[in-house]
RNA sequence: GGUCUCGUGGCCGAGUGGCUAGGCAGGGGUCUGCAAAACCUCGUACAGCGGUUCGAAUCCGCUCGAGACCUCCA
C-alpha cells in the first residue's frame, strides 16, 4: 500500500501527487449552494464528488478540515455586479424575510444531503456571517492598490492586477480577450473595466440584505465570501480547493486574484472541478429550466422521470462516471444504476452469510482485488473503476454461495472487510431493502406463516395454490426466492 | 467570435500506444415444478479521413459533430 494518491489540478492541467502543506491536515474548501430553491440533481454531483474525497482522505488517515460554505448573500441575477440578490428577489416574490428563504432551502439541502448520505462538512459557514472578514479583506485589497472606490462601491482593478499577476491562471484565459469578449451592459459607467468585479456594492434604497461599511451601505461582492471564508478557516494558503466546472471562470478565477492582492500568495495547492450533469446532451441547470429536483427523484414526480428513484440509486449512479466526465441522465441509465446497485446489495447480503472452507484447495485470492479498490481511489478518486472491481467481487462472492469456488478464513475475512470498507464507508452507499430476517416481528411472522403454507402446497405439488401465494405476496411488495437453502424474501 | 473539452458496442460509462473494464439491455446454456436469483457463454465498439509506428480507440494533422465557459447556475 505505498501508492501515492494522485488529484487532478485544474491548475496545472495535470495529476500531481498529493502533498498537504501541513500533513496529516487537510484543508478543503467546496463552493456549496446559493441557497433560494430546492436541490436539484446538479447540486449532488458536487457535494456527492467532495463527499468521496472527503471519506477517502480521511480513510488515508488525514485529518480533514471540510469547509462547505452556504451563499445567502451577494450572489446576484444576471451580470455579476448588477440586477438583484437572488435571495432577496425570493423573498420579494414569496414575501418572506430573506433569512427564511435562506433557512427554507437550506433546510431542504441539508434533508437532500442526508438522504444521499453525504456526510456534514466539518464547518459551514454562512456568507452573511462572515461580512466583518469580508470586509477587513477588502481593505487589504485596497491597501495593495487593487481595487479602487466608484460611487460608495468597491472594484477589483484587474487591468491592474494583470500587470503583476496572471489573471486567468486558472482558467487559461488572458485579459486581452476578455476585453475584446466583453459585450456592453448597461450600468457599469462605475467600473474602470466591463470584467472589473465587484468586491463591495453600494445597496440600492429598496435593497433589503445591507451592512454598513467605511464605503456605503452596502453587501459583499460574490466571490469575496469563498475568499475570505476560505482564509477564515483554512488560512491563506490550503491544500484543496473544489466545485463545479461552471465556477471556474469568472468565480475561481477571481478569489485567487483576491487572495493574491490581500495576501501575496497563492491560497490554493489543488483546485479540483467536478463535471455537470446534462440531460439530452445539454446541461442540467436552473436557468435552463431543465433541473430535476432531488425531491422529484424521489418521488417520481416529475414530467421526465418514469418513476422514483431512490437516494442510493442516485448517489449509485452520479458514481457509477467519473467526476470530472459529464454524466448525462436518462432513465434508461438510472434504471440501469438502479439495477446495478440491487445486485451489488444482494451480493453483500450473501456476503454475510458465507462460510469458510478451511480444506479449500482452489480458494481465491482476495488481496489482490483489495489492492486493485485502492489504486482505483488513488488514481485521482476513479470510482467507476473501482465498482468495476467490486463487481469483480461480486462474482467471487455468488460463486462461492453456488458452490463453485471455495474460500478460507483469512481470505473471507479480507473479502468483508474490503466490501466493508469500499461500499460502506467510501462510497457511501447503505442498503435500502429491507432484508428476510426481520422474522421477529408480527409482519415478519405472518410472511413466514404464508411461506410455511406454501411450502407446503409445493410439497403437495399443488402449484397453482403455491404460484398464488407467491403472487399475492408480490402484490403487497414482498418478493420470494426458492433457494437451495429454503425460501428467501425481501421487501421491495 | 474567443478559450477549452469531448466524440467508445442497443444504453450508461472506464481505459489512453500491444494485454477481457464494468453495469444495464439482448441471444444461447446450466439450475429450478415454474418463476426469480445466480453461474457459464455470445455480441467482436472506439465519429470520418490521412499521417507517425513493428503495432493506435490511445500520438499528430485535417474534416464533421456535440458540449462547456466567456452573463447567474453545482
Amino acid at each position: 500500500m505505498n501508492n501515492k494518491l494522485l488529484i487532478y489540478n485544474t491548475l496545472s492541467k495535470k495529476k500531481e501527487v498529493f502533498t498537504p502543506i501541513n500533513p496529516p491536515l487537510v484543508g478543503m474548501y467546496v463552493c456549496g449552494p446559493t441557497v433560494y430553491g430546492n436541490p436539484h440533481l446538479g447540486h449532488a454531483r458536487p457535494a456527492i464528488t467532495f463527499d468521496l474525497v472527503f471519506r477517502w482522505l480521511k480513510y488515508l488517515g488525514y485529518k480533514v478540515r471540510y469547509v462547505r460554505n452556504i451563499t445567502d448573500v451577494g450572489h446576484l441575477e444576471n451580470d455579476a455586479d448588477e440586477g438583484e440578490d437572488k435571495i432577496a428577489k425570493k423573498a420579494r416574490l414569496e414575501e418572506l424575510e430573506p433569512m427564511e428563504v435562506v433557512q427554507y432551502y437550506t433546510n431542504s439541502y441539508h434533508a437532500a444531503m442526508r438522504m444521499l448520505n453525504v456526510l456534514p462538512p466539518s464547518i459551514e459557514p454562512h456568507a452573511s456571517g462572515h461580512i466583518i472578514e469580508q470586509m477587513a479583506m477588502i481593505r487589504k485589497i485596497l491597501e495593495a492598490g487593487y481595487a479602487y472606490e466608484s460611487n460608495g462601491s468597491i472594484y477589483f482593478d484587474v487591468e491592474k492586477y494583470n500587470k503583476k499577476h496572471p489573471y486567468g491562471i486558472l482558467s487559461g484565459r488572458k485579459v486581452e480577450d476578455l476585453i475584446a469578449a466583453s459585450r456592453e451592459l448597461e450600468g457599469q459607467e462605475e467600473k474602470k473595466n466591463p470584467f472589473d468585479f465587484a468586491l463591495w456594492k453600494k445597496a440600492a434604497p429598496e435593497h433589503i440584505m445591507r451592512w454598513p461599511s467605511d464605503w456605503s451601505d452596502g453587501f459583499p461582492g460574490w466571490h469575496m465570501e469563498c475568499s475570505a471564508m476560505g482564509t477564515r478557516y483554512l488560512g491563506e494558503e490550503f491544500d484543496i480547493h473544489g466545485g463545479g466546472m461552471d465556477l471556474l471562470f469568472p468565480h475561481h478565477e477571481s478569489e485567487i486574484a483576491q487572495s493574491v492582492a490581500a495576501n501575496g500568495k497563492m491560497p490554493v495547492r489543488y483546485w479540483m472541478h467536478n463535471n455537470m450533469i446534462t440531460i439530452n446532451g445539454q446541461k442540467m441547470g436552473k436557468s435552463l429550466g431543465n433541473a430535476v429536483s432531488l425531491d422529484e427523484f424521489f418521488s417520481g414526480k416529475h414530467k421526465l422521470l418514469d418513476q422514483a428513484y431512490s437516494p442510493m440509486t442516485i448517489r449509485f449512479f452520479i458514481m457509477q462516471a467519473q467526476y470530472r466526465s459529464t454524466l448525462d441522465f436518462s432513465n434508461e441509465a438510472l434504471k440501469a444504476a438502479e439495477k446495478g446497485f440491487q445486485r451489488l446489495t444482494a451480493a453483500i447480503d450473501e456476503l454475510d452469510k458465507l462460510k469458510a472452507n478451511e480444506t479449500a484447495t482452489d480458494t481465491v485470492n482476495i488481496a489482490a482485488l483489495k489492492e486493485k479498490c485502492y489504486e482505483a481511489m488513488n488514481d485521482d478518486f476513479n470510482s467507476p473503476v473501482l465498482i468495476a472491481h467490486l463487481f469483480e467481487g461480486v462474482k467471487t462472492i455468488n460463486s462461492i454461495k453456488d458452490g463453485k469456488l471455495q474460500i478460507d478464513q483469512d481470505n473471507l475475512a479480507v473479502l468483508k472487510e474490503t466490501f466493508s470498507t469500499f461500499v460502506n464507508d467510501i462510497l457511501g452507499l447503505r442498503p435500502e431493502t429491507e432484508t428476510a430476517d426481520g422474522s421477529d416481528s408480527i409482519t415478519g411472522k405472518l410472511i413466514e406463516t404464508l411461506i410455511g403454507l406454501r411450502q407446503e402446497a409445493r410439497l403437495n405439488k399443488d402449484f397453482a395454490a403455491a404460484d398464488q401465494i407467491r403472487d399475492k405476496l408480490a402484490d403487497i411488495g414482498v418478493i420470494l426466492k426458492d433457494t437451495k437453502e429454503g425460501v428467501e424474501w425481501n421487501l421491495e
